[in-house]
DNA sequence: GGCGCTTTGTGAAAACATGCACATGCGATC
DNA sequence: GATCGCATGTGCATGTTTTCACAAAGCGCC
């Protein structure tokens, strides 16, 4: 039996790691370059080299030892693993100004997730046409999924209506969900949930400015309490 | 000395729950809720109740025991450690398709993070106007960074644009970075980065979609196996 | 004022992730 | 075809995060 039949579950810190490296490599591949160290890895994609080692390790051992890794087939094995051998179209719902922006995104498609379709419960936006595609009804998505054998959700929605339109992926026979809106959802188990928040983002990055700020004060301060000290003790 | 002035350091972990746990205060809050469980949280915030007690217990000790804790107090023992007891204005650069929904998204005002102002290098992009924002020209970054006392730079750029992006914000003197470009940036020591790449998120679903189809083929294998040692053994 | 109920706050254990350091094995060179 | 140099793959130590389990402490009721 070929040992990767019973695969061992990659660590989830590994997978979210993969894509980058994919991406490098893809670049990488683009520039003519046929083969790469874990040390150069490591430096394009910003993270420290026995990492890179390990995570490749999970996928087996396609490196050679005094030599590297052959880009291109590194490539088709990070794909192979990430489920990326063959497109997954997504579906949008919301078609606000994030779903449009999404919409008309070529990257999405570029990258293996075309859009299958972009729907809205709003009448009026159902019809008009983002991004080279035509909105449509969220009565559509039964159909929309079925038909195009789709399996990837995004929710664009205000908050308010990410968990209705949560649902209705679901009934329609989503199984993974990339959700947009700054809400919770609540799904069976088997389907999977990423959330994206900009604020949330946004909110990390301020603790760290705020932090930055009081460290300075703080020494500030201590320098200050120095000074008196020294002033106190002279 | 308050014990608080010399703030233990809180776990990066944490810092990216705490705004998950103050949009679910804040909504409490609106519904009128006064009083809230570390149980209660955890059931909003989709994690488990002693996550929340550990996380919340790094602030200090701001709950009442048999009782819970005080809705509104947390809120903003929450804003302030999270350094959100003012606005923080952010700059945008790259001002298409999803810079200009970026502008537009009435989200990041509404959260404390006001748009600044949006630019491009493009000059046929320059003055036009997106989300009520005039586009200016990527070299008028420092004039506003500088006026309007802006640290976070938000980078909706192609991302061949994204590392000189970088650069001119860092020279512009800003001091975090929420990159959208799928390209690993570079920056001085003391800048804070983060990144979001949307097709990486997919690229994460498509995994756990692969990872269940191998799973379901695999159990299928697996029970013609079982039937087959059954029909051999009967 | 004391008792019992409830929920916090936190040590300690377990699980997970990272990073070091080196044995292993491959290719190149002589 | 033996030797050398180099980069992989991995055991082990370290650090971080999660989870458990329970003592400590406030509140209401008698």
């Amino acid at each position: 039996m070929p040992p990767h039949r019973t695969r061992r579950r990659i660590p989830e810190a590994t997978v979210a790691r993969l894509p980058v490296y994919l991406q490098m490599l893809i670049e990488q591949a683009d520039l003519g370059i046929d083969s790469i160290s874990s040390e150069g890895l490591a430096e394009l994609a910003g993270v420290n080299a026995a990492k890179v080692r390990k995570d490749l390790s999970y996928l087996g051992s396609y490196g050679t030892r005094g030599v590297g890794y052959e880009v291109d087939y590194l490539v088709y094995q990070i794909r192979r693993e990430l489920g990326l051998d063959h497109d997954w179209p997504v579906v949008i719902v919301g078609a606000g100004n994030l779903g449009q922006a999404l919409a008309g995104y070529g990257g999405f498609h570029e990258r293996g997730f075309p859009v299958a379709g972009i729907v809205d419960i709003d009448p009026s936006k159902v019809d008009t046409v983002v991004g080279g595609a035509r909105v449509r009804s969220l009565d559509d998505l039964p159909q929309i999924v079925a038909s195009k054998g789709v399996s990837i959700g995004v929710i664009a929605t205000p908050p308010s209506a990410a968990q209705a339109a949560c649902d209705r992926l679901v009934k329609a026979g989503i199984t993974s969900i990339l959700n947009f809106a700054p809400t919770i959802l609540s799904v069976p188990i088997g389907v999977a949930v990423r959330k994206v928040d900009l604020a949330v983002e946004l909110q990390i990055l301020s603790y760290h400015e705020q932090r930055r700020a009081n460290v300075q004060q703080s020494a500030q301060l201590h320098a200050v309490a120095v000074d008196r000290g020294r002033g106190a003790s002279a």
